[in-house]
DNA sequence: TGGTTTTCTTGATCTCGATCAAGGAGCCGT
DNA sequence: ACGGCTCCTTGATCGAGATCAAGAAAACCA
């Protein structure tokens, strides 16, 4: 049985995104005849455990790869040799797209947690692009949507105090879940806080202590990765 | 008399990108025919004299716009209202990427000197891709190189030290000059410190006493905005 | 051209967060 | 359930770089 049909049922949500494109497994806006020619290029895999990885640096590009269920995240390398994460990915999201030009993937891609992924072969997505146009407009938009969620990071990482840093990185899940339509206020976060501080660039002991402060000032509550905001606002405010 | 032609005939550089795009105002491969629809799509503008916008946040997506002469910088808001530099553009670089998906600009985009603009308003150019399937690859890799340059700053960004983030600002600048065909190690910067510092997350003083202390280590020399590179390799070994 | 403004440099001080260190908690496979 | 991991927390110290300040040098403009 073909899960994308299924998933295109019961998720079809008119316009909820820029684009008006629906959230499927690669967010589309197809239909009847469009979307079996879509079904017929998606191709399923196994789930990927935790640590596995999807694409490393150098690895030929084939596909992109949308998120159906699970994390992951994404690092280079810094010119010294230290592991640099560039983002967390989250369900329903694309990853693969900074390879397109060249061919060759210039990150690397690891499950943090068991994923389940949507592989879309390139080429493919390619020549269904000249038959259904509106495929074409999305793929822009998904890349055009990719650069500005990079810039809104380096937006972030411009921000002085680590305080505002953790505040963002916190509400920028927050959000990112409730377009998934979560229903609590609880992040499960799936990467560490070595991640965590990475990605932000601080010190992981930095990122603990400040959660830490954080549940001093009741904003939140910690319990392991489980972190459950309490006063979103007051995250806010903080953020800016 | 369009001077598109013109460049096309002068500037043919088989293979020099990849994608086997040329480099042309917009870089693109495209023969004859195809040629002379790009004619007819792209918009002459007068130049932008220095602190022109091209752009502001909030304002219609429309176009892209490929410089052909000049340099800008792009810049957002951060959530406490304080610029952030997201990017410097030189000759031959594409923006308004992105704005895509929603129709809509993202960032301001000022002209640092007098710059001359090549306006591609983007919607004969996907018209323009149904006709001609090789631009949607094209697009396609300008879009991917965009998100990849972003990455490569996220991973600029997370290096710890300035002086890193000093070198590899330099280096950076330099690649992208001698891509150009420029001839000498003369960087001319045409942004100020402030924007330096504000663009590597670090104080405008601290900018300047890092090239300071380059120039004592003879690894520059600063005349003003012109950057004299001497010793690129000590540079590079800064950089990591 | 001269005067005003912006940009750049250099100095002195202070603070935030890195780093080092050590103990505790959770998680894994066997 | 146990030992051996990795991951997280918390404390103490230290230094890189922010900030404050003030003068010099360019750039701009009428």
């Amino acid at each position: 049985m073909n899960n994308l049909k299924q998933e295109a049922k019961l998720k079809v949500r008119p316009a909820c995104e820029s684009c008006g494109v629906r959230t499927l497994c690669l967010p589309v806006s197809l239909d009847g005849e469009a979307l079996t020619l879509m079904d017929d290029l998606v191709k399923r895999r196994a789930p990927l455990k935790k640590g596995d990885y999807l694409f490393r640096t150098g690895d030929k590009f084939k596909s992109l790869y949308a998120i159906q269920y699970g994390s992951m995240k994404s690092y280079g390398l810094t010119m010294d040799g230290k592991e640099q994460v560039t983002g967390f990915h989250l369900t329903g999201e694309v990853l693969g797209m900074d390879a397109i030009d060249e061919d060759v993937h210039h990150c690397n891609a690891v499950a943090l947690e068991k994923t389940e992924i949507c592989e879309l072969p390139f080429s493919a997505l390619e020549s269904l692009q000249n038959d259904v146009p509106s495929l074409q407009r999305d793929l822009n938009c998904i890349m055009s949507r990719e650069i500005r969620r990079d810039h809104h990071m380096l937006l972030m990482l411009g921000s002085t105090t680590v305080e505002q840093r953790m505040a963002r990185f916190l509400l920028n899940l927050y959000e990112r879940l409730q377009k998934r339509g979560a229903e609590n206020n609880v992040l499960n976060l799936s990467m560490t806080r070595q991640d965590i501080g990475n990605y932000l660039g601080v010190a992981f002991e930095t990122v603990s202590r400040q959660l830490a402060h954080m549940q001093d000032e009741s904003i939140l509550e910690i319990k392991n990765r489980s972190i459950h905001l309490i006063d979103v606002e007051r995250l806010e405010a903080i953020a800016g």
